[in-house]
RNA sequence: CGGGGAGUAGCGCAGCCUGGUAGCGCAUCUGUUUUGGGAACAGAGGGUCGCAGGUUCAAAUCCUGUCUCCCCGACCA
């Protein structure tokens, strides 16, 4: 991607009204707008982030056997009578009606639907266990939106749903998707913590949140800080249960509290087993070889609206967002210094045309700036390599290679270029 | 919902107290000179002063109402 091809309104100056780091570096860097209170819209580069997130939750879905499906957005009132969560909401859900006065709501969740949708369908143990998800967007009317799209009111969701003929097997699909979500969160280079939780509104009893650790979150954990450091991939159910990690509503209703510290955190994740609770409400059974049963249930979500919010409030410094690997909205920001060098300009060419056909994502800084504001819209979108073509070509064929998160700078002759590039973007070790 | 703050150019703000027909910085456009860390100079464009009503010869400014946004708290997959 051209620079002067791809829209990213950078601004110099914050709005007044932004207070946390995050929420601030994605104004400025211009990733989103405010279009009203906690509902925004995504520029180009957020979208990019947004789409890198997406991508690499469905392929992982998709290789569980979790079947994506898209339900929309406005659901009618009918289903939530039947679980009776029409009335107990509260305020949170915003409610609507159409032209025939018939109640209707933006969904916040979907928990009613899919067991609708799992009650039409499912009707033999054979059909077990069965997973889906969707991706879509969702709508809590929050009493205070804050923080940008940390805490909106419209916001993107993953969520799954899973059923099962009996807890045994409900349990052991809420381990798997304990697992994918670790693997999950461990490739989008965000380091996640799995707490136990309170399953809330939702019910149930079995619940983990998956949080990342700043100082600057909102939601308090508490845990052995030798869990700070520890990998969770290979835990058995059991083991699972007995993390010594909790949210802070769990934390007040547990025993023992020796070794346990505090830690502020951004929740990313949350999953439940609620078992039977809305295929009770709704009458649904399933023909097994023991007769008729009411199959388990859970659902698993990821809040991938608040994760590009989540790792830069994690990952920035002074000059801008910081961005892992695993995320950048581009592999490798190219920079044109001496756009007018006509050698220099053919060479970026070349080079911006290679990396391409090697299927790198890059972005080239081909417009007629100074290098002041080139350097710093660069550091600002913080992709983690900045690949620098300007004096130094001229003198000595000799391009700059500058890492985001030290500002590490070294100069490469122009034949080495392609190797280091592939060796410093992790393509080739 | 309680408490507080704010709406003036795309963004950040001044002007309001003491009424006289709107200004600064950044950004944008034109030109010249510049060009390895947000350039300099010269010029230009851009505003229903959130909205509605009232007071007045005259309202961004005073009064009333209203809408919106932000902060603190309670709440929250």
């Amino acid at each position: 991607m051209k620079f002067s091809n791809f829209f990213i309104p950078t601004l110099k100056e914050s709005p007044s009204d932004v207070k946390m780091r995050s929420h601030d570096l994605m104004i400025r860097s211009g990733m989103i707008r405010q279009e009203t209170s906690g509902i925004y819209s995504w520029m180009p580069l957020g979208f990019k982030v947004l789409k890198k997130i997406i991508d690499k939750i469905e392929l992982l879905h998709d290789d569980n056997g979790i079947n994506q499906i898209l339900m929309p957005t406005i659901q009618s009132s009918d289903i939530w009578r039947i679980s009776n969560r029409y009335d107990t909401y509260g305020k949170e859900m915003l409610r609507i009606s159409d032209r025939n006065n018939k109640d209707l709501l933006y969904g916040p969740t979907n928990e009613e639907m899919i067991t609708a949708i799992g009650k039409q369908y499912i009707k033999s143990y054979k059909n077990l266990p069965r997973k889906f998800y969707h991706i879509q967007t969702k709508f809590r009317d929050e009493i205070r939106p804050r923080f940008g799209v940390m805490r909106a009111r419209e916001f993107l969701m993953k969520d799954a749903y899973s059923f099962d003929i009996d807890n045994v097997n409900g349990e052991s699909t809420y381990c798997d998707f304990f697992k994918l979500y670790l693997k999950i969160f461990s490739q989008l280079g965000i380091p996640i913590i799995p707490v136990r939780a309170l399953s809330g509104e939702i019910g149930g009893k079995l619940s983990h949140e998956f949080h990342l650790i700043v100082s600057s979150g909102e939601s308090e954990i508490f845990l052995d800080n030798k869990l700070l450091n520890q990998s969770f991939g290979s835990l058995t159910l059991n083991q699972i249960l007995n993390l010594n990690s909790y949210t802070d509503e769990y934390f007040k209703n547990i025993e023992n509290k020796k070794n346990l510290e505090k830690f502020t955190s951004i929740e990313l994740g949350h999953i439940f087993l609620f078992g039977t609770k809305y295929s009770s409400s709704f009458n649904f059974y399933i023909d097994s070889e023991k007769g008729k049963v009411m199959p388990y249930m859970g659902s698993y979500g990821i809040g991938i609206s608040r994760i590009p919010a989540a790792v830069i409030e994690f990952s920035n410094d002074k000059d801008g967002i910081i961005w892992p690997k695993e995320l950048s909205p581009f592999s490798v920001h190219l920079i044109n210094i001496n756009i007018d060098d006509s050698e220099c300009s053919e060479f970026c060419e070349k080079l911006y045309n290679e990396i391409k056909e090697r299927n790198i994502d890059v972005i080239y800084d081909d417009r007629n700036e100074r290098p002041g504001k080139k350097f710093s819209d660069a550091d600002l979108i913080g992709i983690p390599l900045q690949i620098i073509c300007g004096n130094a070509y001229s003198k000595n064929r000799e391009i700059s290679f500058l890492k985001r998160f030290n500002k590490e700078q070294i100069n490469i002759g122009e034949e080495r270029v392609m190797d280091k590039l592939l060796e410093m973007t992790g393509y080739k070790k």
